[in-house]
RNA sequence: GGGCCGGUAGCUCAAUGGUAGAGCACUGCCCUUUUAAGGCAGGGGUUCUGGGUUCGAAUCCCAGCCGGCUCACCA
């Protein structure tokens, strides 16, 4: 923001600066040594009476944030905030000195201090620091937000999210959870004897899926460079290669929409396990998702919204099933051998578009009904009547052949492929195939998607001649996944949008910032 | 990109056509166990921007900018 705007209250920290260095205190110190971090003084220390605290005399030394400000005259209290705990110290003029004293009177709210002294419980019981001796850390030239509301204005907290994270305490706690849950999953592929490996970002053709990529450009090589849109490509060459379980967690990114579901990079966990299947890959991603949510939340079950949701069983459904058993009653119904029936699903279209606009929802696009094959329209009738619906996990399985460029098709009804997608929350939360391994087949899917793409679908994958080649040296059998970290994250901490999630999401850049 | 809602003090919000306000934050004074500390006094505004209607606009109209939700593309 404009710094005239701000100027009186910054004018008056610079004074206050002034007059705590001529206090004798170092404007920018380099260091404070710290005996305990809060949040240990406050575990360790909860338990114990005041007259426990008063007998022991236990002397810390600690540092923070100040949070707020009680001065009595010749006395005062505050709360330090450290670690995502606070902690409220106890300043007497008679404790501290005269030279002390007066850098208590001169802190604003936001400054960093340390702070010395013993450990004791007030009047009204709280655990607090009798300061002996204070230390200036550093000044907050800016005033904090309102300390009873907080920070709710979502612009300046995606924005400026180290004022969320100061004030608002539940958003660090996302965070924490964040972390253990990609910790966790680390933890389960080591132990599974997944080898972690990291692949370009930058790629030459943007594969692996079926979305519109970034273009950036390398000046010395002079090349056009897509970022990548999923790493698929890469991670099935190391399986070629031998290297027979390994997964990455990193960025994608695609040039689409930004909505509460989608950010323009979102991160990714795809896993590659050579001489497995589907089948394979569904087992372990139940065995995965407990473990997950154990750690993170330290249960298989927690509420979403107004959901109750378990990971202590999952669903499996045909997308064919799940599209008879979502089907609108108010839509001419489909029977199951319609639904490999191009002509019988168009002309379903009109009635299901009534529905959809009924409900405030946008409508299939007309020509939808002309120019795609059962196998589509299969899956655009999933996603319309189903996806939204499916809140305990649910595996949706086999999957048509046309949406599915990388997958094995299924021996029994190669218009059909060994592949899944779970869902939970009615969100998609992975995606995983038993890999295409068959070169010639590989090259015949790439085929007809470059026609998709000629016809201009810009999300058609584009044909990659050295996945060909790699794939032409054999490739194991495959059980491959991607699982989008994000929305799991969602999930756990019960937030609605991925921007709550993602620390700084992709926003319009600022305008009026010097 | 479409639809709906919003933008007033540093923050959270009032004021619906008639003098722009409150709480917190900020400044000064008092106060040695408070915790939304308290008491007294005070400073702080391009009401998002630009037009228009009107004797008079934060308020009504138009355009724009920014944001949220939602729909579409997508994970």
């Amino acid at each position: 923001m404009p710094e005239n705007e701000q100027s009186d209250l910054i004018q008056q920290r610079e004074k206050k600066l002034q007059a705590i260095v001529d206090l004798g205190f170092e404007a920018y110190p380099r260091k404070y040594d710290v005996t305990h971090a809060i949040p240990q003084i406050v575990t360790e220390n909860s338990p114990l009476s005041a007259e426990q605290l008063a007998a022991n005399k236990i002397s810390v030394r600690v540092a923070g944030r100040v949070m707020t400000m009680r001065p009595h005259g010749k006395a005062g209290f505050a709360h330090l905030a450290g670690g995502g705990k606070r902690l409220q110290i106890y300043v007497r003029l008679d404790a501290v000195g005269e030279r002390d004293f007066e850098l208590y009177k001169l802190l604003d709210l936001g400054d960093l201090i340390g702070v010395e002294g013993y450990l004791f419980r007030t009047r009204t019981g709280e655990l607090t620091i009798h300061a002996e001796h204070l230390q200036f850390l550093a000044k907050a030239m800016l005033p904090l937000p309102e300390k009873w509301h907080g920070l709710t204005d979502v612009e300046i907290r995606y924005r400026q999210r180290y004022l969320d994270l100061m004030v608002n305490e539940e958003v660090r706690t996302v965070f924490e959870r964040r972390g253990k849950l990609v910790r966790a999953v680390r933890d389960f592929l080591e132990a599974e004897g997944y080898l972690e490996v990291e692949t370009p970002m930058m790629q030459p053709l943007a594969g692996g899926a079926m979305a519109r990529p970034f273009i950036t450009h390398h000046n010395a090589l002079d090349i056009d460079l897509y970022l990548r849109i999923a790493p698929e490509l890469y991670l099935k060459r190391l399986i070629v290669g031998g290297l027979d379980r390994v997964y990455e967690i990193n960025r994608n990114f695609r040039n689409e929409g930004i909505s509460t579901r989608h950010n323009p990079e979102f991160t990714m966990l795809e896993f590659y396990q050579a001489y497995a299947d589907y089948h394979d890959m569904i087992a372990l991603t139940e065995r995965l998702l407990r473990r997950v949510a154990e750690a993170v939340l330290g249960s298989v079950e927690f509420d979403y919204g107004d959901q109750r949701i378990s990971f202590a069983k999952f669903e499996q459904i045909t997308m064919k099933d799940a599209v008879l058993k979502y089907w609108p009653s108010e839509v001419e119904a489909l029977t199951p051998a319609q639904l490999d029936d191009a002509q019988a699903m168009a002309d379903r279209i009109p009635g299901l578009n009534q529905w959809l606009i009924q409900r405030g929802v946008a409508p299939i696009p007309a020509d939808a009904g002309h120019d795609k094959r059962s196998g589509e329209l299969l899956a655009l009738f999933f996603e319309t009547v189903a996806e939204e619906r499916l809140i305990q996990p649910t595996f949706i399985v086999d999957y048509p052949l046309e949406v599915s460029p990388l997958s094995k098709q299924k021996p029994e009804n190669p218009n059909f492929v060994e592949r899944f997608e779970l869902y939970i929350g009615g969100m998609e939360i992975a995606n995983a195939f038993s890999e295409l391994n068959d070169p010639e087949e590989q090259r015949n899917r790439f085929q007809y998607q470059q026609n998709l793409r000629e016809k201009g679908d810009l999300t058609a994958h584009a044909i990659d001649e050295d996945y060909i080649r790699a794939l032409s040296f054999g490739m194991p059998p495959t059980g491959g996944e991607g699982i989008g970290i994000d929305r799991l994250v969602m999930l756990l901490t019960n937030c609605r949008s991925i921007r709550d999630v993602i620390l700084f999401p992709l926003l319009r850049p600022e305008k009026h910032i010097e």
